[in-house]
DNA sequence: GTCGAAGTTCGATAGGCGTCGTACTATGGA
DNA sequence: TCCATAGTACGACGCCTATCGAACTTCGAC
């Protein structure tokens, strides 16, 4: 047993080990950006199901997993549910503008 | 006969053309991405021979035309060599900060 | 405890693509 | 005209990965 019991954080990179390849890598799916875009007006995060893909669960938690370990977002349990958020502040401390370069894309 | 003799526009897409899937797509893969950051310090341009790259002629071909096809670079004829360089003016006005952050990246 | 819901993990599959060598084109110089 | 140089086009090969279904785990509710 332990203290803490609800809402453990997944493994994920440090700030320090973001890799810019790796963070363009997985920016560069469209599955994976669409993921990144919706997270983006969503600051507090939001559950998988609650993501309308066009892929099934498997899928989507492929996505998730390698978004996680690109350091793109950052996963915290939540019961059976699982909250992802998008790592802006890592992000924009790295590369500054990126983000908001991708967010301003309208096609 | 040609009034206009030598340097000649491959052809790419116009700025409205270009969609941030394919450009994220063409960053995310670390030759690419390399090409990208040693034409960023060269605004004029760079002749393909020039580049540094650890593959094989043709295979630097490929990346420059998946660059160019993207709309990340453009290239013009000048003899027999290709001068290529960024477009930075139609990424920044697309997605203002893209470039710059990708650029900041140490790591 | 039992059940259902939310997600993950595993294995398999198929398509995409990065890589190379070779052949080819085109330009400029001797 | 002939040749060397710069670069592209093509075909083949092998790896990577996006995708799925099925089995498994975990948590909450009853």
């Amino acid at each position: 047993m332990d203290t803490v019991s609800s809402s453990k954080q997944l493994p994920q990179p440090d700030r320090d080990e973001i890799r810019i390849d790796a963070v363009l890598q997985a920016l560069g799916e469209p599955v994976r950006l669409l993921i990144v875009r919706t997270l983006a007006d969503v600051p507090g995060g939001i559950a998988c199901g609650e993501l309308d893909l066009p892929v099934t669960a498997s899928t989507r938690a492929h996505h998730l997993r390698t978004l996680r370990e690109a350091g793109v977002l950052t996963t915290h349990t939540d019961g059976t549910r699982r909250i992802s958020a998008l790592r802006r502040d890592d992000l924009d401390a790295l590369y500054p503008g990126l983000i908001d370069g991708v967010l301003a894309a309208k096609r």
